[in-house]
DNA sequence: TTCGAACGGATTGTTGACAATTCCGTAGAC
DNA sequence: GTCTACGGAATTGTCAACAATCCGTTCGAA
């Protein structure tokens, strides 16, 4: 992905051209490169990432799969505009998916993900105390990503990398709410100190709080009411 | 126009040629009429459902996305096989998902939506005692798509509704597990009454309840153990 | 006999042209 | 002045031919 700064991936075959220009058109999209509404037109992809309008179409089909953008019979495909009620919708499927996942990380992850768990956790506190916001929500990205790949969970695995790129447009909304960072941080040692315990039960609890705590702040950033969407125990 | 070539499906529009050949080859996967592992090659499916190649291949792409064929570079598509492992994630995350889906049909239901989940739960007990297992397990069906619907969660809905097709070669192993039919209505019922009664955590928590023992009858079908994936609290 | 490489059939990936549909501006009627 | 019918441009959906790739088979040499 970002390893292509020049102009065309020429990689080996050409049926992993397709693959190229999706990735392409689907960083540009997370990236937040083209603007929500925009329209996607064939003709236009084409020309500018170098691809036939067969690959086009597909790469444009498999977006609309994975909800980056919507396509209307003979009208075309516009990337797609994300609302405050369905990013929590998004995060209350994720919250559900990462209490599985973290039930699942404290079954069966092996010595070398518990490390890498602690190695990501630990660099959340120093960032936070620096001041770094950026850096501590990608630290915060990938102690996530970390804890899915330790569950050994294909399915919940793959629905998440979707759920997760639709929700960009709003990944920095949350850090901002004065005082959720302190709580962040704590509500992560919570989780990973019941995933290296072992304590399945205690995990998913965990994880779950973190992610209802997620969705407060996305209402609060909002300037809405935390209460109506309930809070998972 | 279209009329003139002959054959053809002659719908009205053309663009809903494809949607067309989607639904048919769907139900023909899900249906089991194309056993698993079977190869689907192209300029087959383009005389059987006279189509051009153009729309088997969007068609088969989208089935992709969906979970139903795996497509390989040059080596063409076939009806995906899940195996046992991938059962049980899929059934897992269906568990976490009708959790939430129950949790908010709890909170948000009409009193229409109430009204329909009552009636389908009714059908059940009738069914069960003249020992109609089939008939019961569509009304189970029916009954978890009512409360889906009632939730007005688009996300979990749209997502449960692609898990569900990817399991059709399981779903009635479960209900011909010694004991489990009855233990199924018992189940169905305590999520019903908390869904009427509007107790959001009840319903959930008798949702994921239910579901956990649908994963345990899977797996005593599969003459396992059920221990091993833990039971969802 | 057995192993390896090249040949040929079968199948998928790609390309460009054609048909169908929608959208927007314009002219005309009331 | 406003509404409706018409027409052309822009765009997507579809189709059939071409190129690239894979797999089973055959031929040849050690």
């Amino acid at each position: 992905m970002a390893a292509a700064p020049g102009r065309r991936v020429a990689r080996s075959t050409q049926a992993q051209h397709a693959e190229a220009v999706h990735a392409q058109l689907r960083a540009e999209i997370v990236a937040g490169d083209l603007l929500p509404q925009q329209r996607l037109v064939e003709a236009d992809l084409c020309a500018r990432l170098h691809a036939s309008r067969g690959t086009v179409r597909s790469v444009l089909l498999r977006l609309e799969h994975e909800g980056l953008v919507v396509r209307e019979p003979y009208r075309g495909a516009h990337v797609r505009v994300i609302d405050e009620k369905e990013a929590v919708e998004i995060t209350q499927v994720r919250t559900v998916l990462e209490g599985l996942a973290a039930r699942q990380a404290a079954s069966v992850a092996t010595d070398e993900d518990l490390a890498a768990i602690r190695a990501v956790h630990a660099e959340m506190g120093p960032l936070l105390e620096a001041g770094d916001l950026l850096a501590y929500s990608d630290a915060n990205r990938r102690l996530h990503a970390c804890i899915v790949d330790a569950s050994r969970h294909g399915t919940a695995r793959r629905l998440l990398s979707e759920l997760r790129a639709q929700l960009v447009r709003f990944q920095y909304r949350t850090i901002f709410v004065p005082g959720r960072p302190q709580q962040s941080l704590a509500e992560h040692t919570a989780v990973v100190d019941a995933i290296v315990g072992r304590d399945p039960e205690r995990a998913a609890a965990a994880m779950i709080a973190h992610l209802s705590g997620v969705t407060s702040a996305l209402h609060s950033a909002a300037g809405r009411d935390a209460r109506s969407v309930g809070n998972f125990g």
